[in-house]
DNA sequence: ATCCCGCACC
DNA sequence: GGTGCTGGAT
């Protein structure tokens, strides 16, 4: 069992979104950004942002000289705020070790702050054009689906040979790789897909009757979390361009008073926010020349 | 109220 | 191998 390169390319020449991260010109650097945006939210969020954020840091230099303060305002409310952080010290260490330009191997870009197992052969592969499997969550359920017959199953370490063992062989595979992402994020999605839709003429989750899930994925909650503390903790910061006090902070949750300096010591810890010589709190790096 | 879904750290 | 981390859309 396999996928047909050609049905999947095919289909992806006409149906591909236009996204600004994939227009031609497009650095690697910038490919990069886009990535990181997307690591946990959803193109729509992620397109004015990216826009805003490479006509004003084009390269890794112009980032790592704008100092993290800054940058952890522009990501403005993309959530997951560590995501800026780690992009920040991703451009200080391409600027500072790689001469402003993002490595092309994937073992290298793995030992980058915030690159993991899928953005190193994300920017290897839409960057770079490396023949490496990219493997997400939306490639991971097509793949399950078309060729195990599975609605959806648990990341696996070998997920990454499975979708290897897919690629053509030639210049197309990183088309081919873009295309099972496009059609996970498009048509073949988590909850109702489009198989009406679907260019496949082969699937082995069709031939079984679309199978419900067996394993129920638990449910991630936000209301009332630590990571809601945070984010409003983080907004106030954000908000301000000179350090505020303990007071302006604690006013943003004060059901729990536990919780919100639990929120706020994390945030410390994340090296996120941090405290001024007389005990004002402002965003990490907020005095740092540039 | 539910969905989204990669990285780092345990 | 499991858990915590954001916030908007629906």
């Amino acid at each position: 069992m396999s996928i047909d390169p050609g049905e999947l390319v095919g289909w992806y020449e006409s149906a591909q979104r236009d996204l600004p991260w994939r227009r031609p010109g497009v650095s690697a650097w910038q490919i990069l950004v886009s990535e990181f945006m997307l690591q946990q939210t959803p193109v729509a969020r992620v397109e004015p942002i990216w826009l805003a954020w490479i006509e004003r840091w084009p390269t890794p230099s112009a980032t790592a000289a704008a100092g993290s303060a800054e940058v952890l305002r522009a990501w403005g409310k993309l959530g997951y705020p560590r995501r800026a952080k780690r992009l920040h010290e991703c451009a200080v260490v391409i600027a500072g070790e790689y001469g402003d330009e993002v490595p092309t191997d994937v073992d290298t870009l793995l030992t980058l702050p915030g690159i993991g197992a899928y953005t190193a052969r994300a920017v290897a592969c839409f960057a770079y054009s490396a023949s490496v499997p990219v493997v997400d969550t939306n490639v991971r359920r097509v793949v399950t689906r078309v060729l195990r017959g599975q609605a959806d199953a648990p990341a696996r370490a070998r997920d990454l040979d499975d979708v290897a063992a897919l690629l053509p062989a030639g210049p197309t595979a990183p088309t081919f790789s873009a295309a099972l992402m496009e059609l996970g994020a498009v048509v073949c999605t988590a909850r109702a897909p489009q198989c009406g839709r679907c260019p496949l003429s082969r699937c082995r989750w069709r031939a079984a009757g679309y199978p419900a899930a067996t394993v129920t994925k638990r449910v991630q909650r936000y209301a009332g979390t630590d990571r809601q503390v945070r984010g409003k903790l983080l907004d106030v910061l954000r908000g301000s361009s000179n350090p505020v006090t303990r007071a302006q902070l604690d006013v943003v949750w004060l059901s729990d008073t536990a919780q919100r300096d639990r929120a706020l010591d994390s945030l410390l810890v994340d090296g996120l926010v941090e405290q001024t010589t007389d005990g004002l709190f402002a965003l990490a790096g907020e005095g740092e020349i540039t």
